[in-house]
DNA sequence: TAGATACTTTTACAAGTATCAAACTATTTT
DNA sequence: AAAATAGTTTGATACTTGTAAAAGTATCTA
């Protein structure tokens, strides 16, 4: 039987379109920024950011960032009045190594 | 942006406990009998099979692998009176995929 | 054909969740 | 110090989900 520390959370986490588009904005914008002139633009997304990309209500990602975080998908530092966001790529390496379990071999 | 055919019901097929055993029930049992004697043991799972491991009715078991059938993660081939499962590595690969294209470059 | 077996569907309900408005906290600017 | 900015917390509400009992369907066995 495979090991199980519990990965729900995480997939729970996963499984709201709102939450996958925050990931996806996060990484999307940390890529653009690793590309262009260097210290032409923060390379870090704040809450502010997906508001403005999202149409939801700040509140409504403030939540959704906070269940991302619980899951151990992002991770948040707050500097001054910012909450900046980043991909904790530890989380989705674990998440991969169970599923392919379910292939491989 | 990475691109994005909906992972959502997968992850939300995927975030719940019981679920996530059925699956690894389903494999491991599978794996179990492909170590064996040819022919020794059949290598599929049933509902009944299921309901013997977890502590759940069988309409819940049900209401279950529904939930992954409709997520594409397992197949149900309808034989006589048996349901037998079988995993679908497809979605498995396609999510894993997605996984990591936040941390691989 | 009557009963048993292996599910599935329907119904009902308690618990959980996504959402927003309003109020609140913390930091920065004027 | 007052106003503005960025974000969080607290209700409140509509919706979804996990669960099982009961009833229904389909197949096999005696």
């Amino acid at each position: 039987m495979i090991k199980n520390n519990d990965l729900t959370p995480i997939f729970k986490a996963l499984s709201d379109k709102n939450r996958l588009q925050i990931l996806e904005h996060i990484y999307s914008q940390k890529l653009k920024c690793s590309l262009n002139d260097e210290g032409k633009c923060k390379d870090k997304t704040c809450i502010k950011d997906l508001s403005g990309c999202l149409k939801i209500s700040m509140p409504t990602i403030s939540h959704h960032v906070k269940e991302l975080s619980n899951a151990g998908l992002i991770i948040t530092k707050k500097k001054g009045r910012w909450s900046y966001l980043e991909i904790n790529p530890k989380n989705f390496k674990e998440t991969n190594k169970f599923l392919s379990s379910f292939y491989n071999q």
